[in-house]
DNA sequence: GTCTTTCTTTACGTCGTGTAAAGTTCATCC
DNA sequence: GGATGAACTTTACACGACGTAAAGAAAGAC
């Protein structure tokens, strides 16, 4: 059974998440806290400092939603233009959910050090996602001439970053739908058709 | 002549310039006053807070690069296409000048009221202007069908916002040519060859 | 050479985060 | 069911950066 130790953790990871999913919430450590039932203090106790808080709450987000499970599922897909395509499905969906978090973590790596790797970590992640998906349409020679791979994975990479989404959904109103669209038109362009 | 409260001003919008020019460097009024060989209380003599000072140095910097008699002469093309190519080349080559100024303007503005309407004023400004440049396109029917003015816009004003221009020239360390390309190519992926 | 503007000196307030230690409660195990 | 230790609270203080206030020194203008 969980402990009390696990219950109260768990419990500040989702007032976390939940204060962060509030768009214009400073989310301080006082306010998460007491959405969780403990005292500030407490929150120090289990992540000593706000950038593991948001550390931990990135991968127990990534946990709780399977995102593994899915990036694995596409991997398998054996069309190389199919996982393209729903892996950028994918960014679209995702997004929204963890766009509170990703956005504070990206604040925070301006100043502190730690948040600022862990943040970094993510991103380059995201990144060779990205280019093993284009290795694959390179060899399976779909991808269209004028642009290597690399640049186009920056630019993939840019497209699905949380300012993009944040400029696009939350600051211009795009629906996640749109966003969708948008990134596949982009996915797209540098495909070339099937000979 | 300037007087000293003029000469003390430019001293202080000078070595700010400068030090947020500095990737990284976190550009404390107490390091800005220093520079400027004064106290920082006496930068908060002549810009009440920071956020005022940034404002003020943005403007700063739009007068002393002469960006509006850029503008002026953008608009003045008679080819939208070449107006519009002009523009998105102007995004390119103006950034890095101003990009430590905007990225700090950014920061602020998640926390301070009036950093943030500045922001947001000069964000819908540069989107205005695109707006202005899509509606000459389609008035002359060179807009390719499929994107709405405004999605486009959207688009646009993303791709040349402070942060992308951050992912890309400053992470991914593109040069601004290459920025440049992109750009170009993005812009042009909505148009329609001349019939 | 006075008068006023400008800048300095000194000092204190605030906000959110981080640290420390003693005290309290309550889960758990025998 | 009572002892034991883990988990949480209480209280208090440090720190960095910004912001405010007031009195005094310097230096420019006339």
């Amino acid at each position: 059974m969980s402990s009390k130790r696990d219950r109260t953790r768990l419990s500040i990871l989702e007032a976390a998440w939940k204060r962060l999913s509030i768009s214009g919430d400073p989310a301080r450590l006082e306010d998460i806290a007491s959405d969780a039932g403990v005292t500030r203090q407490s929150v120090h106790l289990h992540f000593r400092t706000r950038g593991a808080l948001l550390v931990a709450l990135v991968e127990h987000i990534d946990v709780s939603l399977g995102l593994f499970d899915r990036l694995a599922e596409i991997q398998a897909l054996e069309d190389p233009v199919e996982a393209f395509e729903e892996a950028l499905r994918l960014v679209a969906t995702y997004q929204p959910k963890v766009h509170g978090v990703a956005m504070a973590l990206a604040t925070l790596a301006q100043t502190d050090a730690d948040a600022r790797e862990a943040f970094d970590d993510r991103m380059q992640g995201r990144r060779e996602g990205i280019v093993a998906m284009l290795r694959r349409l390179q060899r399976a020679g779909r991808l269209a001439p004028g642009w290597s791979v690399d640049k186009i994975a920056d630019i993939l990479w840019e497209a699905g970053a949380p300012s993009s989404f944040h400029h696009l959904v939350v600051e211009r109103g795009w629906s996640p739908k749109e966003m969708e669209r948008w990134l596949l038109h982009l996915g797209r362009s540098f495909l070339r058709p099937r000979t």
